[in-house]
DNA sequence: TTCACTTTGCCAACGCCGTTTACTTTGCCT
DNA sequence: AGGCAAAGTAAACGGCGTTGGCAAAGTGAA
């Protein structure tokens, strides 16, 4: 498994996620198409397989870097950073991992590898709530008051993870500011920024700093 | 063509982006796939064509919501609100305007439907900078200082565009703002908020409202 | 009318792809 | 020795994008 695993990412990096293809594994392994059924039902279970350790590899980094800092404001710096690195310096694992799902029904599998993916998933996001939490603990000013209606939006099963380590407002916050990151960067890799600048990084920086500034108000 | 485009649509509004095949829009035409290169070199450049037209579409729906408001802010406003409406009426056709390109080196194709995609998408990001510019000159305190090599890394050729409504940092405040929206969008569309509520409309709202305090700060 | 020419489409083929089915080989456990 | 599961193969099915050659239909001028 390790690897088919290693042949996809092989594809996956120098052709991106369409690239994918089990003839090409197979084909790299010295194997019949077929043989690869053994392994996984289908492309999509071993996409998905593939993607959920990219994220673990996205997880790994960005822990590395938090772990790296003692200072909680510090590690979130260093972790949006690292995040922001790892998806540029793997960009198609990073259009795999943010690919268009548009999941239209409200399905959730139960079972193999996608579950999988969403918990990595999960684990990458809960990541960053220590140090916001911690941040969160030592605002100076209380936040602007939310408007009617948001904390009750907050129906996510993730949702009770945080509520021990985390006021409801901070919950909003946290929600919003993984929006306004992980946007940041998606939007930036996929090209959506080209038009402004070739090298986003400083304009990053300055969001990055905007948020820190806000967090700790 | 616009029969192919039409068909494509049905297409890509059912089984999202990948599900636009050549061989299936000319079988809903009664036609032979091999008619269709009578229009198009390509899959792609069908692809990106109907990529346009979706941005053409989608501007006009954010156009419509900021002329019937007055006021700069209730502009923006509506405007981000329609971006989001439409994105999610339409969550496949924006899957296939926001996908990844990951365009790996600096090609400017300079002919074909993708520069037409280009200039689609030029054309919508635009159309929030007249509300922006008045909104930004109607600020009450000065932003804070921008990170040295900012102001320097905007080197896209779109910036001169903005350079006669904007001071400097307003450029910088709008590209990331701009990065914001879109990133907060595209995170929604794809997602990626699905953990942490079931509908993410409370929470867009409230990083709306976030975003115009800032910039009538 | 007739000739040339462009437009528009079809047919057949090529090589890819995911997936299924039935069949073989291998090796291990009792 | 017998049985059984694991692992792989060969062949086929239907779908895909793309190409090249060919036929029909329209167009416009001599």
């Amino acid at each position: 498994m390790n690897e088919i695993r290693a042949a996809a990412l092989a594809q996956l990096s120098t052709g991106g996620p369409s690239a994918i293809s089990l003839r090409a594994i197979a084909r790299d392994m010295g194997l019949t198409a077929a043989a690869l059924y053994r392994y996984y039902d289908s492309l999509e279970s071993l996409t998905e397989d593939l993607c959920a350790d990219r994220y673990r590899s996205m997880t790994r980094s960005v822990v590395a870097a938090r772990d790296a800092q003692t200072d909680c404001v510090s590690r979130l710096r260093a972790m949006c950073l690292a995040y922001r690195e790892w998806a540029l310096s793997h960009p198609q694992e990073y259009a795999l991992i943010c690919g268009a799902p548009v999941l239209l029904t409200g399905d959730t599998p139960q079972e193999g590898p996608a579950v999988e993916k969403m918990e990595a998933a999960v684990d990458f996001t809960l990541a960053f709530l220590g140090p916001f939490a911690e941040a969160w603990a030592g605002r100076r000013t209380p936040p602007p008051a939310l408007l009617p209606g948001v904390l009750e939006s907050l129906d996510g099963v993730v949702v009770e993870l945080l509520t021990d380590k985390l006021p409801p407002e901070g919950i909003v916050y946290f929600v919003n500011g993984w929006a306004r990151l992980s946007g940041a960067i998606t939007t930036e890799i996929f090209g959506h920024l080209r038009w402004a600048a070739s090298d986003a990084e400083p304009l990053f920086r300055e969001n990055l700093e905007d948020m820190l500034r806000q967090l700790t108000a």
